[in-house]
DNA sequence: GTGAAATCCGAAAGCGTTTTCGGTTGACTC
DNA sequence: GAGTCAACCGAAAACGCTTTCGGATTTCAC
């Protein structure tokens, strides 16, 4: 291969200085628009990339922003990473920046991750994901003066950059949705309320429900872990309320198919007796029996506009105004959402039958 | 936070030079120990983190190495990547290297990019996945003298360092589990040949009965994208075949979901009147009624090696001997895999009961 | 006590960019 | 034709580290 170009080679080749080259490959206004164009043909010529350290040291920009990987915790996170994943990096390459990993085992370890980060400066911004409700890392990337975007929101997160989904309105068209298709006694299984998300959820279901003036037991408001058997476990405790649900919002894909398999167990078929929908618009939920009926929003999508809301931070040093974005989730339709049956429950009072 | 310490920093306060200083925290022959150890001691109390750019340009080193994202095609691949990329980070991170993230849109971009890497070497070595037994980026890149290592082989992988589980003898293992459970009419959906994982993993699959003395006819043999509807329709053809199998050895657990649905719209319930076996243990198999019995590789664990046998080849700028190593996967005992009945297939000839 | 060999450290030259500052042109005004 | 002002470009100083080279000590053998 030989030994790259430098700078120097194009300089000496157009009797030109290293100084004028440069700046006219970074289109300075000072340079001809002449200079600039044979400095530009004999770059392509040349075929020269520069020197990405020293131009990260020279300048002191790093042109490198981290993706803080989620700590293993709740299930098939993983499909949901990599399209996110593939989209920043996408949205990045375009501006020859780079993407760079973090994968810290624990909390702790995440933010003295973060602290290195400020010294080092080798790392000019990051990407979150998994927003807790009260979530530390946005004080502390505060303090520390780190650009940063969180897909998803926080208690902490009203004057920082972030983009989400609409979790609240998303709930509140899937309750609708289940309204619309004549159920009144619909359940939701939540998860932990320290996930932002999972509060939100809640009250887009709350929201649905009140707006149609429905009202259903406390005992309907479920709460689960983000896995399988999370959500297996909370439809069984569903189904031994006095007067169980015809039909369930759930927090996660996961969760829903934990819940499904309650439904088997019990001798029911989901989207029969008890509809059921889901929350991710996994793939994989097309393979069910009978496919899950779920709410998606789109992930590679968000992926470009994280990476271009946080090179914006950086490359302002400060918020832009635009720096906040909601989307919105749609249904995805299969077949576990289908209208209430009438031999379900199976002793419903004379109340319910109103 | 104020500007972070340099090295002149420590230098001055220690009335030494800032060569002396670099060599001691590189840990040089040439310093004493005495002195090693107060420059040390400076450092941590200064809370030193060098910078980075400046130590990768006079170093020409960039401890940085990429992964290159397997461009989207086959299903599922999120929590494979996910799992693998979280234990190359974290291997990587013990070194104070740094993980890049590569995400190509097609073939052509990540040769393309790969030629760009040999220009700047600001990535100094790279691990591929997803190898295909003609893989024109073995010879170009070992063209282009990168430092990789690629997770798989290919015909082109003779010198190369590699890390693979053992799929030949995985579905050597798979089938003779079946044959154990009393099966003899065992087929195979493979995935396209140009996957070097499906040429093995059907290979593994002939040698177990030919060991056994099985004969199957030439339709047992089928072949599917590796997605849900190519299981699907994989099954379908093989439920139509004169006498159908028992027993099905899947080349993915995509796959084998496929060949779920197929035949559960055929009236048969997997796992009893047909046998399935997947292969990557996801986890989601779990959650399927009834669930996958499939086959796992440990990933993590994978992509810590990969990444210290390339942090090697990197330092030592040459292949190590220990470049090439086999895991060997295991079976994870679910629900799909049983004894034959006796019922099915429903038109047994003679020489099937044999 | 001399020479040679270790041992330990400093000076200084990079690494390949960016960026400030100033200097040289030529055009233009009056 | 002197002065002013743009318009362009070059010299040189960073940026913060590594690494070579050689010099100053000390140690050791004889």
């Amino acid at each position: 291969m030989g030994e790259p170009t430098r700078l120097k080679a194009i300089a000496e080749r157009l009797n030109l200085s290293e100084s004028t080259v440069s700046r006219a490959l970074n289109d300075y206004q000072d340079i001809s628009a002449h200079t600039k164009l044979i400095v530009r043909n004999m770059a392509k010529q040349l075929d020269y990339q520069p020197n990405i350290h020293a131009k990260r040291l020279a300048s002191g920009k790093s042109e490198t922003i981290g993706y803080v990987m989620p700590i293993q915790e709740a299930q098939v996170t993983g499909q949901f990473i990599h399209e996110l994943m593939a989209g920043i990096a996408k949205a990045l390459a375009k501006y020859g920046w780079d993407l760079c990993v973090i994968a810290p085992q624990t909390t702790e370890e995440e933010l003295t991750i973060f602290k290195k980060i400020a010294r080092t400066r080798h790392i000019s911004g990051l990407v979150i994901t998994r927003t807790f409700s009260d979530d530390p890392r946005f004080q502390l990337l505060q303090e520390l003066e780190i650009p940063f975007v969180s897909h998803g929101r926080s208690q902490e997160s009203r004057k920082t950059a972030w983009l989400d989904v609409d979790n609240e309105l998303a709930f509140f068209d899937m309750t609708n949705h289940l309204i619309e298709l004549g159920h009144k006694r619909i359940a939701h299984i939540g998860g932990p309320l320290h996930y932002n998300f999972a509060y939100q959820r809640r009250n887009g279901w709350q929201r649905a429900l009140k707006t149609h003036g429905i009202k259903v037991p406390k005992t309907y408001a479920e709460t689960a872990e983000l896995t399988f058997d999370g959500g297996c476990h909370a439809m069984q405790r569903l189904l031994e309320v006095e007067s169980p649900p015809t039909a369930v919002c759930c927090v996660s894909d996961v969760v829903a198919i934990g819940a499904m398999q309650a439904l088997r167990k019990n001798g029911l078929r989901p989207g029969r007796e008890v509809s059921l929908i889901g929350y991710d618009g996994l793939e994989l939920g097309a393979w069910l029996d009978p496919p899950l009926t779920s709410m998606r929003q789109p992930l590679q999508s968000a992926g470009e506009k994280l990476a271009q809301i946080l090179m914006k931070i950086v490359e302002r040093g400060s918020l832009p105004s635009d720096n906040q974005e909601l989307v919105r989730a749609s249904l995805v339709q299969r077949e576990t959402a289908n209208a209430p049956i009438s031999s379900w429950p199976p002793n419903r009072t004379q109340a319910d039958n109103q």
